[in-house]
DNA sequence: ACGCCCGCCTGTAAGC
DNA sequence: TGCTTACAGGCGGGCG
């Protein structure tokens, strides 16, 4: 589900929301969603009593800082949600985790397809475990990079521009979706060589890949008609409704017109303008 | 060493 | 209507 804008969005609410509050008790339903631990107590014993002090976001990972040096590590898979509850709300299907707090209130973990998974870890050991964080790729909306060090980044590759985007080793937090809207805005098509790029072709990426981002935190991320998505209050976001051409095959281009194709290009769904993506 | 494809899960929707 | 199949925001591993 969740690419860079949403677990931004999540990010940013955590923060406010959860700093300074001190975990009573620890609820896991499902053992899998833990699954870095032994068992629940192992889990559980490392987070309750510590304090909330800030709230990162590393690509699609959150990272939840506790008072004692620990960190709860959150991933959200495709289907995760975390969602602000109080005790006496129903629980869901699939809530997963249940973090209770001593000043009242509770963050829940949600996950149907439980790709995704909650785990405490200490800083210094964050990136041997998931490895993936070790390699992370540039942050596209907290780091600047000049242009032309990202046309040297995109020659020295010679790939495939969307499996690029998406490679978290490349650039940190873009996913399916993001990836098509970038292409669109950069008027760039999925299977474009990456080291054939003119620099203006580069430069257009560029701004297209920032602005796409920001402009999707500033709707608060989208929600897909199944609504899987939902922020920390559990509402929707509506930059879905800014889609330019995801899950919008067969409609017309918003800028010629033209009808938006759909291919399977290395087992997902690609959607571009036929027209518009050179 | 890299790109590509599958498997991990569950739910939903389309297809027959 | 009802069963079966395909597909969905991510990622790791194994293959060629």
């Amino acid at each position: 589900m969740p690419e860079l804008p949403e677990v931004e969005t999540i990010r940013r609410d955590l923060d406010r929301e959860f700093v300074g509050r001190k975990v009573k008790t620890v609820e896991v339903s499902r053992l899998r969603s833990i699954r870095r631990h032994k068992n629940t107590k192992d889990f559980a014993g490392r987070l309750e009593g510590r304090k909330i002090t800030g709230v990162v976001r590393k690509g699609k990972y959150i990272l939840i800082r506790l008072d004692d040096g620990g960190v709860l590590v959150a991933h959200l898979g495709m289907s995760g949600q975390l969602l602000r509850a109080s005790p006496k709300d129903p629980k869901e299907r699939h809530t997963q985790v249940v973090i209770s707090f001593s000043q009242g209130g509770q963050l829940r973990f949600v996950d149907p397809r439980t790709f995704g998974e909650m785990f405490v870890t200490t800083p210094d050991r964050l990136e041997a475990q998931v490895h993936e964080l070790a390699h992370l790729g540039f942050d596209p909306i907290d780091q600047v990079m000049s242009w032309t060090h990202f046309a040297e980044m995109l020659y020295a590759r010679k790939t495939r521009l969307k499996p690029l985007l998406t490679d978290q080793k490349f650039i940190a937090g873009i996913g399916n979706i993001y990836a098509d809207e970038i292409l669109f805005a950069a008027g760039l098509r999925f299977d474009r060589s990456s080291e054939t790029l003119t620099a203006q072709e580069v430069r257009r990426l560029y701004r297209a890949m920032t602005e796409t981002l920001q402009d999707a935190i500033k709707h608060r991320g989208s929600s897909l008609a199944d609504e899987q998505y939902r922020d920390l209050f559990g509402e929707t976001g509506d930059f879905q409704s800014l889609h330019k051409v995801y899950d919008r095959e067969g409609k017309a281009c918003p800028r010629c017109r033209s009808l938006i194709t759909r291919v399977k290009a290395n087992g997902r769904s690609a959607y571009f303008c036929p027209q518009c993506q050179v």
